[in-house]
RNA sequence: GGGUAGGUAGCGAAGCGGUCAAACGCAGCAGACUGUAAAUCUGUCGACAAUUGUCUUCGGAGGUUCGAAUCCCCCCCUACCCA
């Protein structure tokens, strides 16, 4: 194996990195690497229990992806065995707690998504249900003698949960070990993750060590703020951008981040060529709203492709910008003459209960054809040739009644 | 084991016998505005029926009352303190 140098290597791999403790470590084992001609083994837990994948995983994927291009060797892990027991790393009480098969799913959707950026052909893939499944309750207890409460509430969130009176169960504890013991299965040289994991990725060094093992050296990405700026990205607050969003929701999500968003977005979703320096800073300087929109097609461009990006774009200039219909939508057939509006918008999902479609008519939320509707107790009368029926400002219908076959 | 404070709509949080489908904030939805699906402003925000009516909600099951989210009893859950 030929790697480049290792200068170049860590400017590659330090580059949007927020720690990497400790970067000596990190040089010997490059260092090492490069003599051997071993690739380094790159650790990332996967968390199997949300498996949709926004911007703010992309960002330590995209790592992972670096590595993987420098020619190391990338292992993704799917934590089905800690997703099983129910991840609690969060305030709320139950976490859904899922069977082995729904891990398994979650855990392949995972990483149809997470090749979006990574290289499939060059990922390993594990489930840690595979070792950490195997242990007894007494080599649980044994690991678990190796952390003390103290140190464990040394970690942020369980302080401040604990402060904040608010539960804190005995197996999260586990969590941070189980999370280690993974590394401790792989060897791996280096576990990636965000910020927000540093507590783990240390514990996992630290159980490396003593268990006789060469210690993984940790690298935090910085965590990507959402859309709406402030919080960072994630599925529950609403702020994300999924990889699965279609490419006009990507497009048009990306679009409604606040300005000063924009660099970060920049640098850290949108792949650079080593070398050129981006003008990105000049081209918001000059005119932001050109370098959102570039920003959006690159995004959308990423997961889908230029074309649809160019397509979303222009779905959204028109949708949004001129608040005309979209170009094709497609025609719903129904083999009724009439019905009341609030049923047929009930029918069309376009409201979740005949109240809500009533309000949104009362609103002036909907229209038909070039007229807005505002009487709740209008009947639609199914026209042969399709119209096109607006609820809000983004849902869109087509409409056409057809004649009944005898 | 003992004590204290709690469990209210998607979340947070008022209410503490009728005027409570339940203040307020956030999220959501809608309208206006905007380069934007952001920000801001306005409205709305259980369901069904329609014009002010019906039904289901305030941890769970009973009870007291003409009437309860509000009072009583039992149970479940959470936090904290003492052991």
């Amino acid at each position: 194996m030929n790697f480049p140098s290792v200068k170049e290597q860590l400017d590659i791999i330090v580059n949007n990195t927020v720690e990497v403790l400790s970067a000596d470590e990190l040089e010997k084992k490059l260092q090492k690497s490069f003599k051997t001609g071993k690739p380094l083994r790159i650790k990332l837990g996967a968390d199997p229990s949300r498996p949709d994948l926004h911007l703010g995983h992309s960002v330590v994927l995209r790592k992972l992806r670096d590595f993987q291009d420098l020619g190391h060797e990338a292992v993704l892990i799917i934590g089905d065995f800690t997703a099983m027991i129910g991840d609690p790393s969060g305030k709320s009480k139950t976490r859904p707690q899922l069977s082995a098969e729904e891990a398994r799913e979650n855990g392949k959707s995972y990483f149809e998504q997470a090749s979006k950026i990574l290289d499939p052909e060059k990922t390993t893939i594990c489930y840690n249900s595979d070792w950490l499944g195997a242990m007894q309750f007494a080599d649980v207890i044994k690991l678990a003698g190796h952390y003390t409460v103290a140190r464990m509430l040394e970690r942020d969130d369980f302080e401040k949960r604990y402060r904040s009176g608010e539960p804190i169960s005995i197996h999260e504890f586990l969590y941070p070990l189980a999370q280690g013991m993974d590394s401790v299965h792989l060897k791996n040289d280096v576990e990636l993750g965000g910020t927000d994991q540093k507590f783990n990725l240390l514990v996992g060094r630290d159980l490396q060590r003593e268990y006789g093992i060469e210690p993984q050296v940790c690298i935090t990405m910085p965590l990507l703020v959402g859309t709406t700026g402030g919080d960072k990205m994630s599925k529950s607050l609403g702020n994300a951008i999924c990889f699965n969003d279609p490419p006009e929701d990507m497009y048009g999500r990306t679009l409604s981040i606040p300005d000063t968003l924009i660099e970060t977005y920049w640098n850290l979703l949108v792949p650079h060529h080593a070398g050129v320096a981006d003008p990105i800073a000049e081209r918001v300087a000059a005119d932001p709203r050109e370098a959102k929109r570039l920003l959006a097609r690159e995004v959308v461009a990423q997961y889908y492709s230029p074309e649809e990006a160019a397509r979303a774009q222009e779905h959204f200039d028109r949708v949004i910008v001129q608040k005309q219909a979209p170009a094709d939508i497609p025609t719903i057939e129904f083999e009724v003459s009439a019905m009341p509006l609030a049923d047929l918008l009930l029918e069309l999902g376009a409201a979740p209960s005949k109240t809500e479609a009533r309000r949104m008519i009362q609103q002036g939320a909907v229209q038909v054809g070039e007229v807005k509707i505002t009487d709740i107790a209008a009947v639609f009368e199914f026209p042969e040739t399709p119209v096109v029926i607006k609820a809000g400002k983004r849902k869109f219908f087509k409409v056409a009644g057809v004649k009944k076959h005898f």
